[in-house]
DNA sequence: AACCGTATCAACCGCATGGCT
DNA sequence: TAGCCATGCGGTTGATACGGT
């Protein structure tokens, strides 16, 4: 292992610290949990390996699945993909990727290039998207009603204002009612503060949603 | 049995970001 | 506004396990 491991001493310990004091203020767990590691270490250990509900062992089709599609969406974005796949973590997803799947992928594509040979495909990565400082919240996100048919989802937010960077701006009701091409670069200028069940907003997870969607049809 | 190459994964490192003063 | 500090993240390292020769 890279570094020093972990004893079970030290485990314990650290949770024994978290039970108490909960997560967070990790500059003061080595402190408090009488621990000679600094404070990255602590976290890590925490996060990758002692909190509750981590999933071990094989990852599912499912989740390889899941894996592959986000990353796609995503790139190396390790920690929000790890959020989508309950008791998984930012590592082992990482790990994994680079064990497993980063190899049989490259070589997939060789062989999917070698095949197409001058019949040259264009992929378009994940384009950064340009969050406005003021957007704090979750704009909710619905499933269209009809969920059996390939109509995309439409945000419920009234008088949204989502803006399409590169056409100027416009109001996203008035004039682009559907999501239809949502792929192109996207910048959310302001959201309405409607949504306060959650408190804290990911906007990368509305437009993974978004993304998501698409792709699965 | 000894050696070697490869796979796995926990841990560390450095950087980016955000909050606070 | 600048500087400092804490946190979080992705990249990388290196110890161990394991299979093949």
């Amino acid at each position: 292992m890279g570094g020093i491991a972990w004893t079970e001493e030290e485990d314990n310990l650290l949770k024994k610290c978290i039970r108490q004091y909960g997560e967070g203020k990790w500059h003061r767990v080595p402190l408090l949990a009488g621990l000679k590691r600094c404070r990255k270490s602590c976290r890590l250990r925490w996060l990758n390996y002692l909190r509750p509900n981590i999933k071990r062992g094989q990852f599912s089709h499912e989740e390889v699945d899941l894996i592959i599609k986000l990353h796609r969406l995503l790139g190396n974005r390790w920690s929000l993909i790890a959020g989508r796949l309950p008791g998984r973590t930012a590592n082992d997803v990482k790990n994994y990727w680079n064990c497993h799947l980063s190899k049989k992928l490259n070589a997939q594509e060789t062989e999917q290039n070698n095949k197409n040979d001058g019949n040259m495909v264009n992929v378009t990565r994940p384009q950064p998207r340009n969050i406005e400082k003021s957007c704090s919240r979750r704009p909710c996100f619905k499933p269209p009603e009809d969920a059996g048919s390939t109509s995309t989802p439409v945000p419920c937010i009234e008088q949204s204002q989502i803006y399409l960077e590169d056409n100027g701006y416009h109001t996203w009701n008035e004039e682009y009612g559907a999501v239809g091409g949502f792929s192109t670069n996207i910048q959310f200028e302001q959201v309405r503060e409607e949504d306060e069940t959650n408190g804290k907003w990911d906007l990368d997870d509305f437009i993974l949603d978004l993304d998501l969607w698409n792709d699965s049809f």
